[in-house]
DNA sequence: CTGAAAGCGCTTACAG
DNA sequence: CTGAAAGCGCTTACAG
């Protein structure tokens, strides 16, 4: 709206602040402008930058990224696709991602796949028309892409395993899984169901064998097992499904905190007390598991860590053989083990005004 | 990855297929490519289409998104900036917003300001810089821009009125807030705490003043009154600050769904029974709050008109001048208010299996 | 209906 | 230390 042009060249460009303006102003050419603005590659006199940053300043002049992009071929953004944005988990995913990439200047595309093999190819396909530097995946489609189809570099981002020639990221879920489902055991507990999703993998699920290795360590027999999607509504029917059909069931882990959030929805509905009558545990650790009633215990995983792996993974040189990252997880106990639970865990809260 | 040129052209951008390998093997010049990838603007032969189409295909052309954008002066891409993209209103409100912008071929760029003018400012900068055509703030700092400076049209997406000159988007708040507080009068409540954040949109919140229109119209004295960030330890702080305070208090209305999930938990910790010692009501209506314990009554708002609306705003070629779209909430009753609780309200879910 | 050519705003070898 | 010029991959008036 600055400038001028509207008017006289209605099929072109709106008018902006270009970087020979600032070259004009400043006094110099434009490829002066460029070494400035990049600190580089050519060494400029301090004098000469100086009336460059002013002129810059003045003009309120902004450098054009999709024309750096297209000289540099680079863009300084990264797509990922998610298969459910809303879930919590990858919520928080998505954030450390972004904040991991923001810090090296990188910003990030996101897309979101529903869960569909078609809609992800898709954005597959818009993401790499707008020249994304490289591609975080977190759908179970992942695994079937070649990344030489791809064309750049591909992470899989909430991947449990290594793939030959492939980059993955993922926590240490068999082993989370065991550990928290001992601890329900440790409680005494003897019959732990298990509400679990198809993570479209290939079975079993790592968190399902963690469960199982937990029961037979401690000499229980594993079961029931319920499957369901990775949603509350999901953990909503398993609870239930698993209540009408064991009536000696006293624990229950969920494959994550949303199935667990919808299972404690039902226990409580049906008057079932949590912990006392029905522990309850899961896998993921997000804040929702915090504030849910009781707050759970979870199998806590570090998406701090494993977004910084998966940026750095994108960055390395070697991204061109295959590598696995693993991250453990933490174990969190809260009261719906039967652990006390200490109250918030961030207790620094500031009433701004109490009346 | 793919041809060749990675020796002998390090610093120049890695070669791709590009339009004229598409028209030197479909045998016509790189215009006609144009033509029937766009559609236009000159009429292309079928035939000569069909051979075009036939030759992209087969090279796996992709066109290059930022070559169109610099030609063009469109990048196709809005910008977003949130105060807190982790609190699950805004990811509700993020997700329909890049659901209505998708549907218009355009991607959108989120920012997370972190409730920093700082930081908002340079994420702004970096917007424009990647050349958005557009910018949609959700931020306090928001109203502070000036259409101008930025340059691009802008709308102010959480925004509850008008302001001269300015695009804004947002619920009839006052009205909402009211309507769930006199629902909560409706069920004898006569003492219902408020808990609230500071919006910066300058005093008082509409969500305010709602709770007090309610109480004044049915004779009641309003208070008590916590101010407290818009998180879920605000609202722990805040519910127990309030009991604290006032052992009258029989309902709590919160101004937004995290709150009320923080009280929820604050409450549950003190053995105070929802809702029959304390009624809970709250503002926004995410996901989370139908799987809180107890569900939670609320005033929703409604994301998918308000993005929608948001979108087409920014479209619209008046958006020159100013305009507001308000939406109206939507009074859901749950269990937190002594309505009876029908249950989920999404009960398609499947068992994948159960054994 | 099709082609040759200019130009969007940058970056960077190449000359001075 | 600085400048003139080519070229990234597109789109689109302008000619044919």
């Amino acid at each position: 709206m600055a400038t001028s042009g509207e008017g006289d060249m209605p099929t072109q460009a709106r008018r902006s602040v270009t970087r020979s303006d600032v070259a004009r102003l400043a006094g110099v050419s434009s490829a002066v402008v460029s070494y400035v603005v990049n600190d580089g590659p050519r060494p400029v006199a301090e004098k000469t930058a100086k009336r460059v940053r002013e002129a810059m300043e003045k003009l309120g002049y902004v450098p054009n990224a999709s024309a750096r992009a297209l000289r540099r071929g680079k863009t300084e953004t990264i797509g990922l696709i998610i298969g459910d944005s809303l879930n919590p988990f990858f919520v928080q995913y998505t954030f450390e991602l972004v904040t991991a990439a923001a810090a090296r200047g990188k910003q990030i595309l996101i897309g979101d796949s529903r869960q569909s093999k078609t809609v992800e190819k898709s954005i597959v396909e818009e993401l790499l028309s707008r020249q994304v530097d490289g591609l975080l995946l977190a759908s179970p489609f992942a695994r079937h892409y070649n990344a030489d189809v791809l064309g750049v570099p591909t992470v899989l981002i909430d991947y449990p395993g290594g793939i030959p020639g492939r980059l993955t990221v993922g926590s240490a879920a068999e082993a989370g899984a065991e550990e928290v489902v001992a601890h329900l055991v440790s409680h005494g507990r003897t019959r732990v169901g298990l509400v679990i999703g198809d993570h479209g993998f290939g079975n079993p699920d790592p968190r399902e064998r963690g469960w199982r290795n937990a029961l037979v360590a401690a000499g229980l027999a594993p079961g029931p097992v319920v499957r369901v999607p990775f949603s509350r509504e999901g953990g909503y029917a398993a609870a239930k499904a698993l209540l009408d059909e064991d009536p000696n069931l006293d624990a229950l882990f969920a494959s994550n905190d949303l199935q667990a959030i919808g299972a404690l929805r039902a226990l409580n509905e049906r008057g079932v007390r949590v912990p006392e009558d029905v522990a309850v545990a899961s896998f993921d650790g997000t804040k929702e598991s915090e504030f849910s009633w009781p707050p759970l215990t979870v199998a806590k995983q570090q998406l701090d860590l494993l977004a910084a792996g998966a940026i750095r993974l994108l960055e390395e040189p070697s991204s061109a053989m295959g590598r696995h990252l693993q991250i453990d997880t933490i174990l969190v106990r809260r009261a719906s083990c039967g652990c006390d639970d200490g109250g918030v865990e961030h207790p620094s809260v500031d009433l701004i005004a109490a009346i």
